[in-house]
DNA sequence: ATGACGCCATACGCTACCGTACGGTAACGG
DNA sequence: CCGTTACCGTACGGTAGCGTATGGCGTCAT
């Protein structure tokens, strides 16, 4: 087998995040899967933790701006926040990495990147509300309220896909709901 | 010391699991907390997974319907979603028992206990917003919007308390919100 | 008061993972 | 062509938890 780089590992990595939760982002099972042994990961990194961080600033990166620009690539707010809940709710992989990492909210690696990602997140939706008419006020807790929904229904399906059958349907309440005034 | 029952270990599984999720609900560290050894666990348990069923069963029996006969004591349907949102995002360790099943949510334990909470609840919800004049179509989507809306909090509360601060206000929001028309 | 049984302690082996020590190898610079 | 260095394999010791085997002790019915 040829060399490993940083990349390859956090590679794997989160592809095991995505698979089977922060516990799965483990040394010895990854460097089965990767096809070498620990001796490589112990070079690349000091050790777990430092390789838990770096998979997980990789995501924070390439992800959470990712899905940012292709929304800010539609102009009208309303379309915008459609958008954003339609990509959102579709990309599994994206809302598997967010789950594991609230399941593991309290791992040291794993806090500062939720914080940053949380913070990120809803002051995003916070603008996207004041691009509606909101109040600055009320549209802060539009957003939490918005990022509230999208995390439990992520959470709904993940764990009871039947409950949350009839997504398009859903959207359009939760759009409704969401915009609604008074 | 003296003799330990079932009850005793499911209630210090069930401190365990608020405390620490479902993988604190290990036998050894629980006999160190409860005084005892493993012998006496593995006397009333068969196995570690039948003394994490038994838990969360006992916490199924008697914490989610306690909470919906607190509801019924109110008559007004609009009234009684405001308490239960109050109430329920006001039991932190209710909340830390739920996110601890969600974080788990594939451990076949965890699994069949959530899938019948789950549907209890957004059941619940759904002949509340059935009550408030809600056909029945829109109501079950508004019960399973609700209801993400309550976890999503949940999440936050636990992971981000900064983010909710203004708990009043967003109680307020949370409910004109998810009963608005339109 | 004695046997039987309910309850528990002790001691053990097993697995999965973390982290370290150290030796080897291949490629590249001089 | 040779040494340095980046990279990796091997082998080891350590920890935490699961589950089992077995023996002991108290209690209660006979």
């Amino acid at each position: 087998m040829a060399r490993r780089t940083r990349d390859d590992w956090t590679g794997v990595a989160l592809r095991a995040l995505v698979e089977g939760g922060v516990a799965a982002v483990a040394v010895e099972p990854l460097a089965a899967r990767i096809g070498a042994t620990k001796g490589s990961a112990y070079w690349h990194f000091p050790n777990r933790e430092a390789l838990l961080k770096a998979t997980l600033e990789r995501w924070e990166r390439e992800h959470t701006e990712a899905v940012i620009d292709l929304v800010d690539s539609v102009s009208e707010p309303g379309e915008r926040l459609r958008l954003l809940f339609a990509t959102v709710l579709d990309d599994v992989e994206h809302s598997a990495v967010e789950l594991a990492m609230l399941a593991a909210k309290d791992d040291p690696a794993v806090a500062p990147v939720l914080g940053r990602v949380t913070e990120r997140r809803i002051g995003y939706l916070e603008e996207l509300f004041v691009g509606l008419g909101f109040a600055a006020d009320v549209a802060r807790r539009r957003a939490v309220l918005a990022y509230s929904v999208y995390l439990g229904q992520a959470q709904l399906l993940a764990a009871s896909p039947d409950v949350v059958a009839a997504r398009r349907a859903l959207l359009e309440e939760t759009l409704t709901m969401v915009t609604c005034r008074g």
